[in-house]
DNA sequence: CGCGGCTTTGATGTTCATCAAGTAAAGTGG
DNA sequence: CCACTTTACTTGATGAACATCAAAGCCGCG
Protein backbone atom coordinates (compact mmCIF):
# COMPACT_ATOMS: atom_id res chain seq x y z
CA UNK A 1 0.00 0.00 0.00
CA UNK A 2 1.46 3.58 -0.75
CA UNK A 3 1.36 5.48 2.14
CA UNK A 4 -0.40 8.60 2.05
CA UNK A 5 -0.36 9.53 5.80
CA UNK A 6 1.60 12.83 4.47
CA UNK A 7 -1.72 13.91 2.50
CA UNK A 8 -4.60 13.04 5.19
CA UNK A 9 -6.12 16.02 6.18
CA UNK A 10 -6.57 15.04 9.40
CA UNK A 11 -3.27 14.26 10.22
CA UNK A 12 -2.95 17.15 12.34
CA UNK A 13 -4.28 15.04 15.18
CA UNK A 14 -1.62 12.88 15.79
CA UNK A 15 1.09 13.48 13.20
CA UNK A 16 1.96 16.67 13.17
CA UNK A 17 4.74 15.61 15.91
CA UNK A 18 6.24 13.01 14.35
CA UNK A 19 9.47 13.31 11.78
CA UNK A 20 8.19 11.88 8.13
CA UNK A 21 11.33 9.61 8.06
CA UNK A 22 9.34 7.35 11.11
CA UNK A 23 5.81 8.76 9.75
CA UNK A 24 6.18 5.75 7.25
CA UNK A 25 6.64 3.01 9.70
CA UNK A 26 3.55 3.89 11.50
CA UNK A 27 1.62 4.42 8.12
CA UNK A 28 2.38 1.16 6.95
CA UNK A 29 1.22 -0.28 9.77
CA UNK A 30 -2.12 1.07 10.36
CA UNK A 31 -5.35 -0.03 8.58
CA UNK A 32 -7.63 1.86 6.96
CA UNK A 33 -10.96 0.84 6.72
CA UNK A 34 -14.21 1.81 4.59
CA UNK A 35 -17.87 0.93 6.41
CA UNK A 36 -20.92 1.25 5.74
CA UNK A 37 -24.19 3.45 6.69
CA UNK A 38 -25.38 1.18 10.13
CA UNK A 39 -22.20 -1.04 10.18
CA UNK A 40 -20.71 -1.33 13.85
CA UNK A 41 -17.09 0.14 14.38
CA UNK A 42 -16.74 -0.39 18.27
CA UNK A 43 -18.82 -3.12 20.30
CA UNK A 44 -19.58 -2.28 23.76
CA UNK A 45 -18.06 -5.09 26.09
CA UNK A 46 -15.58 -6.11 23.46
CA UNK A 47 -11.46 -5.84 24.74
CA UNK A 48 -9.63 -2.84 23.84
CA UNK A 49 -6.34 -4.25 21.05
CA UNK A 50 -7.08 -1.40 18.71
CA UNK A 51 -6.59 3.20 18.48
CA UNK A 52 -9.75 3.57 15.84
CA UNK A 53 -9.97 6.99 14.75
CA UNK A 54 -12.40 8.37 12.31
CA UNK A 55 -10.91 9.62 9.00
CA UNK A 56 -14.24 10.35 6.65
CA UNK A 57 -17.44 10.41 7.70
CA UNK A 58 -19.86 10.42 10.86
CA UNK A 59 -20.75 7.78 13.69
CA UNK A 60 -22.82 7.56 16.30
CA UNK A 61 -21.74 6.37 20.09
CA UNK A 62 -23.80 4.94 22.16
CA UNK A 63 -24.46 2.85 24.93
CA UNK A 64 -26.67 0.00 25.54
CA UNK A 65 -28.47 -0.38 29.16
CA UNK A 66 -31.29 -1.75 30.97
CA UNK A 67 -33.38 1.26 30.65
CA UNK A 68 -32.38 1.22 26.50
CA UNK A 69 -30.12 2.63 24.14
CA UNK A 70 -28.56 6.07 24.69
CA UNK A 71 -26.86 8.03 22.29
CA UNK A 72 -23.56 9.72 23.99
CA UNK A 73 -22.29 11.76 21.29
CA UNK A 74 -22.04 11.94 17.46
CA UNK A 75 -18.64 11.97 15.71
CA UNK A 76 -17.32 13.21 13.16
CA UNK A 77 -13.00 13.27 12.06
CA UNK A 78 -11.21 15.41 14.09
CA UNK A 79 -13.40 14.01 17.25
CA UNK A 80 -12.15 10.95 18.54
CA UNK A 81 -13.86 7.61 17.59
CA UNK A 82 -11.74 5.77 20.51
CA UNK A 83 -12.70 8.00 22.80
CA UNK A 84 -12.60 8.04 26.75
CA UNK A 85 -11.91 4.69 27.73
CA UNK A 86 -9.22 3.80 25.51
CA UNK A 87 -7.10 4.62 28.28
CA UNK A 88 -8.75 3.81 31.16
CA UNK A 89 -10.20 0.15 30.73
CA UNK A 90 -9.50 -2.60 29.14
CA UNK A 91 -13.56 -3.28 27.55
CA UNK A 92 -15.52 -0.54 25.60
CA UNK A 93 -17.86 0.99 27.52
CA UNK A 94 -19.77 2.28 24.61
CA UNK A 95 -20.51 0.91 20.86
CA UNK A 96 -19.86 3.00 17.89
CA UNK A 97 -21.35 2.45 14.46
CA UNK A 98 -21.55 4.63 11.41
CA UNK A 99 -24.56 7.15 10.16
CA UNK A 100 -23.02 7.45 6.87
CA UNK A 101 -20.40 5.69 4.53
CA UNK A 102 -17.28 6.45 6.53
CA UNK A 103 -13.48 5.38 6.83
CA UNK A 104 -11.72 4.30 9.78
CA UNK A 105 -7.80 4.01 10.60
CA UNK A 106 -6.91 1.84 13.04
CA UNK A 107 -3.47 1.22 14.83
CA UNK A 108 -2.42 -0.95 17.43
CA UNK A 109 -2.62 0.04 21.47
CA UNK A 110 0.63 -0.73 21.90
CA UNK A 111 2.20 1.20 18.92
CA UNK A 112 0.53 4.32 20.63
CA UNK A 113 1.33 3.68 24.08
CA UNK A 114 5.02 3.46 22.56
CA UNK A 115 4.48 6.40 20.82
CA UNK A 116 3.14 8.41 23.93
CA UNK A 117 6.43 7.08 26.11
CA UNK A 118 8.62 8.02 23.15
CA UNK A 119 7.48 11.46 22.15
CA UNK A 120 6.87 13.82 24.81
CA UNK A 121 5.31 15.94 21.89
CA UNK A 122 3.12 13.15 20.73
CA UNK A 123 1.66 12.58 24.14
CA UNK A 124 1.11 16.22 24.92
CA UNK A 125 -0.92 16.39 21.51
CA UNK A 126 -2.75 13.13 22.69
CA UNK A 127 -3.82 14.12 26.12
CA UNK A 128 -4.98 17.92 24.94
CA UNK A 129 -6.69 16.64 22.28
CA UNK A 130 -8.52 13.72 23.80
CA UNK A 131 -9.39 16.15 27.07
CA UNK A 132 -10.90 18.59 24.27
CA UNK A 133 -12.94 16.29 23.16
CA UNK A 134 -14.45 14.62 26.17
CA UNK A 135 -14.90 18.15 27.55
CA UNK A 136 -16.59 18.90 24.42
CA UNK A 137 -19.30 16.17 25.13
CA UNK A 138 -19.79 16.48 28.80
CA UNK A 139 -20.02 20.61 28.42
CA UNK A 140 -22.65 19.44 25.37
CA UNK A 141 -24.64 17.48 27.90
CA UNK A 142 -24.40 20.35 30.82
CA UNK A 143 -25.98 22.42 28.22
CA UNK A 144 -28.75 19.96 27.20
CA UNK A 145 -29.57 19.53 30.14
CA UNK A 146 -30.68 22.86 30.72
CA UNK A 147 -32.85 22.86 27.65
CA UNK A 148 -36.50 21.63 27.26
CA UNK A 149 -38.04 19.40 24.31
CA UNK A 150 -37.86 22.13 22.08
CA UNK A 151 -34.42 23.71 22.37
CA UNK A 152 -32.48 19.83 22.42
CA UNK A 153 -34.59 19.42 19.17
CA UNK A 154 -33.16 23.02 18.13
CA UNK A 155 -29.50 22.20 18.86
CA UNK A 156 -29.39 19.16 17.00
CA UNK A 157 -30.84 20.89 13.90
CA UNK A 158 -28.07 23.37 13.77
CA UNK A 159 -25.62 20.78 15.03
CA UNK A 160 -26.08 19.15 11.07
CA UNK A 161 -26.77 22.49 9.57
CA UNK A 162 -22.78 23.39 10.91
CA UNK A 163 -21.77 20.26 10.14
CA UNK A 164 -23.36 19.56 6.27
CA UNK A 165 -22.60 23.49 5.99
CA UNK A 166 -26.13 24.02 4.83
CA UNK A 167 -29.55 25.02 5.45
CA UNK A 168 -30.78 22.50 3.52
CA UNK A 169 -29.51 18.45 4.43
CA UNK A 170 -30.66 15.28 4.95
CA UNK A 171 -30.97 13.78 8.75
CA UNK A 172 -28.37 11.49 8.93
CA UNK A 173 -30.63 9.79 12.04
CA UNK A 174 -33.78 8.75 12.35
CA UNK A 175 -36.41 10.59 14.47
CA UNK A 176 -35.83 7.59 17.29
CA UNK A 177 -32.09 8.27 17.19
CA UNK A 178 -32.77 11.63 17.88
CA UNK A 179 -35.18 10.78 20.78
CA UNK A 180 -31.94 8.79 22.09
CA UNK A 181 -29.75 11.23 21.56
CA UNK A 182 -31.71 14.35 23.33
CA UNK A 183 -33.46 11.81 26.02
CA UNK A 184 -36.87 12.49 25.25
CA UNK A 185 -39.09 10.29 23.47
CA UNK A 186 -39.37 9.45 19.94
CA UNK A 187 -43.15 10.88 19.85
CA UNK A 188 -42.09 14.08 21.57
CA UNK A 189 -39.49 14.15 18.73
CA UNK A 190 -41.85 14.36 16.25
CA UNK A 191 -43.73 16.13 17.74
CA UNK A 192 -41.24 19.47 18.35
CA UNK A 193 -40.24 19.30 14.53
CA UNK A 194 -44.33 18.99 13.84
CA UNK A 195 -44.36 22.34 15.39
CA UNK A 196 -41.42 23.96 14.14
CA UNK A 197 -42.77 23.08 10.62
CA UNK A 198 -46.11 24.45 11.48
CA UNK A 199 -44.33 27.78 12.69
CA UNK A 200 -42.32 27.44 9.74
CA UNK A 201 -39.46 26.93 10.54
CA UNK A 202 -38.54 24.27 8.76
CA UNK A 203 -39.78 22.40 5.44
CA UNK A 204 -39.79 18.59 6.33
CA UNK A 205 -40.25 16.11 3.69
CA UNK A 206 -39.03 13.08 5.67
CA UNK A 207 -35.37 12.99 6.54
CA UNK A 208 -35.05 16.02 4.32
CA UNK A 209 -34.70 19.33 6.27
CA UNK A 210 -34.53 22.97 5.22
CA UNK A 211 -34.19 25.39 8.05
CA UNK A 212 -36.26 28.60 6.17
CA UNK A 213 -36.32 30.67 9.66
CA UNK A 214 -32.55 29.96 11.33
CA UNK A 215 -32.29 33.01 13.55
CA UNK A 216 -35.87 31.88 15.23
CA UNK A 217 -34.06 28.25 15.26
CA UNK A 218 -31.64 29.67 17.32
CA UNK A 219 -33.73 31.79 19.33
CA UNK A 220 -35.73 28.17 20.35
CA UNK A 221 -32.28 27.14 21.39
CA UNK A 222 -31.15 29.54 23.43
CA UNK A 223 -34.70 30.12 25.50
CA UNK A 224 -36.04 26.73 25.39
CA UNK B 1 9.94 22.43 54.07
CA UNK B 2 10.36 18.90 54.28
CA UNK B 3 9.57 16.92 51.48
CA UNK B 4 6.89 14.49 52.53
CA UNK B 5 5.69 13.08 48.90
CA UNK B 6 7.05 9.78 49.72
CA UNK B 7 4.71 9.40 51.76
CA UNK B 8 1.61 10.56 50.35
CA UNK B 9 -1.20 8.31 50.78
CA UNK B 10 -2.36 9.59 46.77
CA UNK B 11 1.38 9.37 45.40
CA UNK B 12 0.07 7.00 43.06
CA UNK B 13 -1.50 9.34 40.83
CA UNK B 14 1.68 10.55 39.78
CA UNK B 15 4.40 9.89 41.82
CA UNK B 16 5.22 6.09 41.34
CA UNK B 17 6.63 6.80 37.92
CA UNK B 18 9.23 9.29 38.95
CA UNK B 19 12.51 7.70 40.38
CA UNK B 20 12.56 9.04 44.38
CA UNK B 21 15.98 11.00 43.55
CA UNK B 22 13.89 13.05 41.21
CA UNK B 23 11.04 13.29 43.36
CA UNK B 24 12.64 15.29 45.81
CA UNK B 25 12.43 18.58 42.77
CA UNK B 26 8.99 17.91 42.16
CA UNK B 27 8.42 17.84 45.74
CA UNK B 28 10.39 21.05 46.49
CA UNK B 29 8.65 22.71 44.44
CA UNK B 30 4.93 21.94 45.15
CA UNK B 31 2.57 24.55 47.06
CA UNK B 32 0.07 22.49 49.65
CA UNK B 33 -2.30 24.61 50.55
CA UNK B 34 -5.07 23.89 53.11
CA UNK B 35 -8.65 25.55 51.76
CA UNK B 36 -11.63 25.90 54.79
CA UNK B 37 -15.14 24.59 53.64
CA UNK B 38 -16.54 26.82 51.01
CA UNK B 39 -13.72 28.49 49.84
CA UNK B 40 -13.03 28.45 46.12
CA UNK B 41 -10.12 26.52 44.68
CA UNK B 42 -10.58 27.34 41.29
CA UNK B 43 -12.52 29.77 39.80
CA UNK B 44 -14.58 29.43 36.18
CA UNK B 45 -13.13 31.87 33.67
CA UNK B 46 -9.54 32.13 35.22
CA UNK B 47 -6.45 31.64 33.36
CA UNK B 48 -4.73 28.05 33.94
CA UNK B 49 -0.98 28.02 35.14
CA UNK B 50 -1.42 25.44 38.15
CA UNK B 51 -1.79 22.12 38.51
CA UNK B 52 -4.02 21.74 41.29
CA UNK B 53 -5.45 18.14 42.51
CA UNK B 54 -7.12 17.37 45.99
CA UNK B 55 -5.09 16.12 48.34
CA UNK B 56 -7.55 15.43 51.04
CA UNK B 57 -11.00 16.79 51.68
CA UNK B 58 -14.18 16.65 49.88
CA UNK B 59 -14.87 19.15 46.20
CA UNK B 60 -17.81 20.46 44.08
CA UNK B 61 -17.20 20.89 40.60
CA UNK B 62 -19.38 23.49 39.28
CA UNK B 63 -20.56 25.85 36.71
CA UNK B 64 -22.82 29.06 36.06
CA UNK B 65 -24.55 29.49 33.25
CA UNK B 66 -27.26 31.80 32.88
CA UNK B 67 -29.70 29.42 33.34
CA UNK B 68 -28.10 29.19 37.23
CA UNK B 69 -25.35 27.23 38.82
CA UNK B 70 -24.89 23.28 38.14
CA UNK B 71 -22.68 21.25 39.49
CA UNK B 72 -20.59 19.00 37.32
CA UNK B 73 -19.83 16.80 40.09
CA UNK B 74 -18.27 16.04 43.31
CA UNK B 75 -14.56 15.26 44.18
CA UNK B 76 -12.59 13.09 46.42
CA UNK B 77 -8.76 12.73 46.56
CA UNK B 78 -7.87 10.18 43.85
CA UNK B 79 -10.01 12.30 41.55
CA UNK B 80 -8.74 14.68 40.15
CA UNK B 81 -9.39 18.64 40.81
CA UNK B 82 -7.62 20.45 37.32
CA UNK B 83 -9.97 18.45 35.24
CA UNK B 84 -10.97 18.25 31.85
CA UNK B 85 -10.09 21.42 30.54
CA UNK B 86 -6.42 21.70 31.94
CA UNK B 87 -4.90 20.26 28.86
CA UNK B 88 -7.60 21.80 26.42
CA UNK B 89 -8.14 25.20 26.90
CA UNK B 90 -6.31 28.09 28.62
CA UNK B 91 -9.15 28.80 31.05
CA UNK B 92 -11.47 27.37 33.33
CA UNK B 93 -14.68 26.25 32.22
CA UNK B 94 -15.71 25.50 35.84
CA UNK B 95 -15.55 26.16 39.40
CA UNK B 96 -13.93 24.17 42.36
CA UNK B 97 -14.54 24.80 45.73
CA UNK B 98 -14.35 22.96 49.10
CA UNK B 99 -17.67 21.80 50.49
CA UNK B 100 -15.13 20.31 53.87
CA UNK B 101 -11.86 21.69 54.99
CA UNK B 102 -9.39 20.28 52.30
CA UNK B 103 -5.64 19.85 51.85
CA UNK B 104 -4.42 20.57 47.80
CA UNK B 105 -1.42 20.35 46.03
CA UNK B 106 -0.08 22.78 43.16
CA UNK B 107 2.21 22.05 41.04
CA UNK B 108 3.02 24.53 38.13
CA UNK B 109 1.61 23.37 34.80
CA UNK B 110 4.96 24.13 32.97
CA UNK B 111 6.77 21.35 35.41
CA UNK B 112 3.99 19.34 34.70
CA UNK B 113 4.21 19.47 30.87
CA UNK B 114 8.27 19.27 31.32
CA UNK B 115 7.31 15.57 33.09
CA UNK B 116 5.05 14.49 30.18
CA UNK B 117 7.60 15.24 27.83
CA UNK B 118 10.58 13.67 29.35
CA UNK B 119 8.74 10.88 31.30
CA UNK B 120 6.56 8.43 29.14
CA UNK B 121 5.49 6.57 31.94
CA UNK B 122 4.41 9.58 34.30
CA UNK B 123 2.24 10.38 30.14
CA UNK B 124 0.88 6.99 30.26
CA UNK B 125 -0.19 7.23 34.13
CA UNK B 126 -1.28 10.74 33.99
CA UNK B 127 -3.76 9.55 30.42
CA UNK B 128 -4.74 6.89 31.77
CA UNK B 129 -5.80 9.01 35.00
CA UNK B 130 -7.57 11.47 33.12
CA UNK B 131 -9.79 9.49 31.11
CA UNK B 132 -10.90 7.22 33.84
CA UNK B 133 -11.92 10.34 36.01
CA UNK B 134 -13.43 11.85 32.67
CA UNK B 135 -15.15 8.73 31.57
CA UNK B 136 -16.55 8.30 35.54
CA UNK B 137 -18.38 11.83 35.40
CA UNK B 138 -19.58 11.23 31.75
CA UNK B 139 -21.10 8.09 32.52
CA UNK B 140 -22.47 8.83 35.79
CA UNK B 141 -24.43 11.96 33.80
CA UNK B 142 -25.83 9.19 31.54
CA UNK B 143 -27.13 7.41 34.61
CA UNK B 144 -28.24 9.81 36.30
CA UNK B 145 -30.31 11.23 33.02
CA UNK B 146 -32.05 7.60 32.95
CA UNK B 147 -33.30 8.00 36.44
CA UNK B 148 -36.00 9.95 38.09
CA UNK B 149 -36.23 12.54 41.25
CA UNK B 150 -36.14 9.68 44.12
CA UNK B 151 -33.66 7.97 41.86
CA UNK B 152 -31.57 10.61 41.55
CA UNK B 153 -31.48 11.42 45.24
CA UNK B 154 -30.82 8.23 46.83
CA UNK B 155 -28.06 7.66 44.39
CA UNK B 156 -26.57 10.83 46.19
CA UNK B 157 -27.33 9.32 49.36
CA UNK B 158 -25.95 6.01 48.44
CA UNK B 159 -22.87 7.75 46.89
CA UNK B 160 -22.05 9.80 50.41
CA UNK B 161 -22.72 6.71 52.68
CA UNK B 162 -19.68 5.01 50.49
CA UNK B 163 -17.51 7.99 50.32
CA UNK B 164 -17.98 8.04 54.39
CA UNK B 165 -18.20 4.60 55.10
CA UNK B 166 -20.91 4.64 56.95
CA UNK B 167 -24.65 4.25 57.44
CA UNK B 168 -24.66 7.62 59.47
CA UNK B 169 -23.06 10.83 58.12
CA UNK B 170 -24.06 14.27 58.16
CA UNK B 171 -24.55 16.17 54.33
CA UNK B 172 -21.84 17.73 53.26
CA UNK B 173 -23.85 19.77 50.70
CA UNK B 174 -27.53 21.82 51.22
CA UNK B 175 -30.50 20.43 49.32
CA UNK B 176 -30.27 23.39 47.06
CA UNK B 177 -26.87 22.28 45.86
CA UNK B 178 -28.28 18.35 45.52
CA UNK B 179 -30.65 19.96 43.30
CA UNK B 180 -28.06 21.99 41.12
CA UNK B 181 -26.01 18.45 41.03
CA UNK B 182 -29.25 16.44 40.24
CA UNK B 183 -30.59 18.96 37.57
CA UNK B 184 -34.11 18.84 39.89
CA UNK B 185 -35.75 22.05 42.49
CA UNK B 186 -34.74 22.08 45.47
CA UNK B 187 -38.18 21.56 46.78
CA UNK B 188 -38.40 18.25 44.95
CA UNK B 189 -35.27 17.27 46.53
CA UNK B 190 -36.92 18.22 49.89
CA UNK B 191 -40.04 16.39 48.95
CA UNK B 192 -38.00 13.08 47.85
CA UNK B 193 -35.73 13.04 51.34
CA UNK B 194 -39.72 14.04 52.87
CA UNK B 195 -40.92 10.39 51.44
CA UNK B 196 -37.67 8.44 52.32
CA UNK B 197 -38.40 9.82 56.07
CA UNK B 198 -42.12 8.78 55.84
CA UNK B 199 -41.42 5.05 54.02
CA UNK B 200 -39.16 4.52 56.94
CA UNK B 201 -35.97 4.69 54.76
CA UNK B 202 -34.41 7.59 56.44
CA UNK B 203 -33.72 9.33 59.71
CA UNK B 204 -33.36 12.94 59.31
CA UNK B 205 -32.10 15.81 61.36
CA UNK B 206 -31.48 18.73 59.16
CA UNK B 207 -28.18 17.48 57.55
CA UNK B 208 -27.91 14.46 59.69
CA UNK B 209 -29.29 11.54 57.85
CA UNK B 210 -28.70 8.01 58.93
CA UNK B 211 -30.01 5.16 56.41
CA UNK B 212 -32.52 2.88 57.85
CA UNK B 213 -32.93 0.11 55.06
CA UNK B 214 -30.30 0.23 52.69
CA UNK B 215 -31.58 -2.50 50.46
CA UNK B 216 -34.76 -0.34 49.83
CA UNK B 217 -33.23 2.92 48.86
CA UNK B 218 -30.53 0.52 46.69
CA UNK B 219 -34.17 -0.55 44.96
CA UNK B 220 -35.45 3.18 44.41
CA UNK B 221 -31.74 3.85 43.18
CA UNK B 222 -32.30 1.19 40.37
CA UNK B 223 -36.19 1.18 39.71
CA UNK B 224 -36.49 5.27 39.47
C1' DC C 1 -46.72 -8.75 -0.86
C1' DG C 2 -46.70 -9.05 3.80
C1' DC C 3 -44.18 -8.21 7.93
C1' DG C 4 -41.73 -5.35 11.11
C1' DG C 5 -39.97 -1.15 12.22
C1' DC C 6 -40.38 3.83 11.66
C1' DT C 7 -43.45 7.82 11.63
C1' DT C 8 -47.35 10.52 12.92
C1' DT C 9 -51.34 12.25 15.62
C1' DG C 10 -54.47 12.29 19.50
C1' DA C 11 -55.94 11.30 24.31
C1' DT C 12 -54.63 10.60 28.91
C1' DG C 13 -51.81 10.41 33.02
C1' DT C 14 -47.34 11.12 35.56
C1' DT C 15 -43.61 13.73 36.86
C1' DC C 16 -41.80 17.69 37.85
C1' DA C 17 -41.50 23.09 38.00
C1' DT C 18 -43.48 27.05 39.69
C1' DC C 19 -45.72 29.91 42.93
C1' DA C 20 -46.92 30.96 47.55
C1' DA C 21 -46.42 31.13 52.37
C1' DG C 22 -44.52 30.01 56.56
C1' DT C 23 -40.81 28.20 59.80
C1' DA C 24 -36.18 27.48 61.14
C1' DA C 25 -31.35 28.52 61.00
C1' DA C 26 -27.43 31.28 60.15
C1' DG C 27 -25.01 35.32 59.41
C1' DT C 28 -24.60 40.76 60.26
C1' DG C 29 -24.24 45.10 62.34
C1' DG C 30 -25.19 48.00 66.25
C1' DC D 1 -25.52 39.83 72.78
C1' DC D 2 -29.62 40.96 70.55
C1' DA D 3 -32.43 42.75 66.74
C1' DC D 4 -32.36 42.29 62.01
C1' DT D 5 -31.66 40.38 57.59
C1' DT D 6 -30.84 36.92 54.78
C1' DT D 7 -30.60 32.26 53.46
C1' DA D 8 -32.06 27.51 53.98
C1' DC D 9 -35.77 24.47 54.63
C1' DT D 10 -40.54 22.74 54.35
C1' DT D 11 -45.36 21.93 52.76
C1' DG D 12 -49.28 22.62 49.77
C1' DA D 13 -51.67 23.95 45.48
C1' DT D 14 -51.53 24.56 40.65
C1' DG D 15 -49.98 24.18 36.01
C1' DA D 16 -46.54 22.90 32.36
C1' DA D 17 -43.76 19.57 30.19
C1' DC D 18 -43.22 15.24 29.04
C1' DA D 19 -44.20 9.95 28.97
C1' DT D 20 -47.27 6.54 27.89
C1' DC D 21 -50.81 4.28 25.41
C1' DA D 22 -53.41 3.58 21.30
C1' DA D 23 -54.31 3.54 16.45
C1' DA D 24 -53.30 4.18 11.83
C1' DG D 25 -50.36 5.17 7.70
C1' DC D 26 -45.93 4.59 5.61
C1' DC D 27 -41.69 2.63 4.02
C1' DG D 28 -38.22 -0.80 3.15
C1' DC D 29 -36.82 -5.35 2.84
C1' DG D 30 -36.81 -10.23 2.52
Amino acid sequence: MTCNCELCHIKSIFFTTIKSSELEKYCENRIEKNVKAGDNIIVQGTVINDFIYLKEGLVKLYRDTNQGCQIISLGKPMDFVSLVSVFSGDKYSYSVSALVDSTVCILSMKEIQTLIRKNGDFAMKLISTMNRVSESILFNYLDMSQKRLNGRVSSVLLYFSSIFDSDSFDLPISRKEMAQLIGMTTENVIRAISDFRKDGILDVYGKAIHIKDKSMLIKVKDFS
